[in-house]
DNA sequence: AATGATCGTCGAAGCGCTTCGACGAAGCGG
DNA sequence: CCGCTTCGTCGAAGCGCTTCGACGATCATT
């Protein structure tokens, strides 16, 4: 493994003088540089990334802090985690996945934070009260969510435009003629737990619906198709009209077309199905594909990155707070409904 | 921030005292240990990362190669990498993502293994010739493969058990009652290119079923759901009394059920599926549930991890080569089949 | 009682790099 | 032609840690 040492000998220069080479922080002749680079490509040379690290403070390494429950990632977190894995390496930074347990293990994260191994972090599946954000903000990490607190003031942020995607998913439907639409959110636990996504999407439906005259009904569903069956099946208790479901929960949205087709009703001429943040791939995977609101995917991991290293890099403090809305990709589940109510027929 | 000197200085010992105390390498009196591990609790000490990667020559940081191409990760892919984090991070590593472009850049690689930022590296997606894995070791660098290649001399890796996965699901159809069943595999290309789970599963198949006194009908499908919908009716063409459906392709799978249903084909009354190398969440999506042959998951991750970190920690150089078992995992895709073959219906 | 071995600790020399201050050589205006 | 800045390069001082050799002190061995 050639050192600098062994490149500066080669090239009859000073240890500093590759170092300029390769950092160009300061200007080195035409010359000097290509004698350098020579030497660099004979000796294969590659800097040694802990050297590099502990000499200038900055390891460029990233860390991604996903909570890590006993059912992995959804289609939709792995996009994240691949979009931003993807923009780091492009950017020259490496990505780190760090599983910090969902059980709040604050200890832990301030143990990681102070290793300074990594130059700044992004932090998933922010809560609307999340001590985390604080844990790091003390340890001085520059820091990025994807989702968001309750107050974002001074945080920098990348989150999906819930108030868009619930308009525009209940528009589509209201547009169609449904009128009895009832949203399968996530469990009732994880909305008393205060996770952003499931309470956001519920004010903006609630919002949305009485905007259109409409009653907003809200069914909660555990995260599993089983989940889902179970709450269609309570939807269909509190609203026995319903021509529609808007659902939120990727995991739950089979168990929801699952029973539909137990029960008899059609989708979508029964009951129309919009799913809402899906991956096009999920969406695809259901007969009929799924009308849905298309998560932005690896974009959102790509630009949390991007947000990210362009603090790191220089620039101001300005923080970059951004949402992303979801984009309304109708497929075969959504259609204008029955005159009779399917209870009725 | 305080640095080992600082903690020497208030713990009154030299600086080498404080690291034989974190490190353990040369054995410390009681008292003097707890002076030490007292000054650094006062100070809130925490060792920096990249200064004990430069003197040490271990970062502590794994690498987990992974394809990164246009369609993300699967359920069972996602499943293995975060086995892999979580145990990476159990045993103090941390686990660097680092999507390399499947267009074989092997420079990139090259560049990434000579930076000795990785103590060791987990490569996934491997084919049946992986010049990645010569690269790795020209390098080097300690390796865990998860897949393996045709020669696996001198290499360690963890692998699906395509043998017993095939042999158990094709048994299980056989034993149903089954005689023409159709194994839908990936895709022609990703066969001519050398994919290992597909041609291992494909002379597997070809094996039982020879030994049962079947014919084997392999039909090839693009990884999506129309990919699935055209490997049925191709199936169907070839074989038109076929009662069952083997499947290797989670995302193709929900193209065929569609297309089952989509031609009048109740499942598992006309025609029994049995998918392969699944996860039990993806199982459960389809109605009815899929009987699959159920993934390992996270625990390859976990095995390749922890078979690294054991080759890393010392030990010898005894190669580990493990193949897990899928678990056939019975649910409703799968059923005696009906006396008359259903296109004779 | 003399001889090693072992224990507990220290000081110093790096690990491979960045960065600061310095300094000769040009280039410039007056 | 003198002093001034700018350019290009060098040497040296770290970054915060590990690890090696050394050295009293303690302890068991003959």
């Amino acid at each position: 493994m050639a050192t600098m040492h062994d490149v500066a000998r080669l090239a009859q220069v000073s240890v500093s003088t590759v170092s300029y080479v390769l950092t160009g922080t300061r200007p080195i002749s035409p010359a000097t540089r290509a004698k350098v680079r020579a030497a660099m490509t004979e000796l294969d040379y590659q800097p040694n990334a802990m050297a590099r690290g502990l000499a200038s403070r900055r390891s460029r390494i990233l860390g991604l802090l996903l909570p890590m429950d006993e059912r992995g990632l959804g289609a939709t977190e792995t996009a994240f985690v691949t979009g931003a894995a993807a923009a780091a390496s492009a950017v020259g930074y490496h990505l780190v996945l760090s599983p910090v347990g969902g059980g709040g293990d604050l200890a832990d994260l301030r143990r990681l934070a102070s290793q300074r191994m990594f130059d700044g972090v992004v932090l998933m599946e922010v809560k609307l009260a999340d001590e985390r954000v604080a844990a790091l903000q003390e340890a001085g990490v520059p820091l990025v969510l994807i989702g968001r607190t309750g107050d974002t003031a001074g945080l920098s942020y990348v989150d999906i435009d819930f108030g868009q995607t619930v308009r525009e998913a209940v528009a589509h439907l209201v547009g169609l003629g449904h009128r009895r639409i009832v949203y399968v959110n996530h469990s009732a636990q994880t909305l008393t737990r205060g996770y952003g996504p499931a309470l956001r999407t519920r004010d903006a439906f609630v919002t949305a619906m009485t905007g259109h005259g409409l009653e907003p009904v809200m069914i909660p569903a555990e995260d599993s198709a089983a989940g889902g069956r179970a709450a269609l099946a309570a939807a269909l208790a509190r609203a026995p009209g319903l021509t529609a479901v808007l659902a939120m929960n990727e995991t739950a949205i089979f168990g929801i077309l699952g029973e539909l087709t137990a029960r008899g009703l059609s989708v979508p001429d029964d009951v129309s199905v919009v799913s809402m943040v899906t991956s096009p791939q999920v969406a695809e995977l259901a007969t009929p594909a799924l009308t849905a609101m298309t998560s932005p995917g690896s974009a959102m991991g790509r630009i949390a990155i991007e947000a990210l290293v362009r603090h790191l890099d220089g620039a101001g403090d300005e923080r970059h707070q951004q949402l992303l809305p979801c984009a309304l990709e109708i497929r075969g589940s959504t259609a204008v409904p029955r005159s009779r109510p399917p209870t009725g027929g």
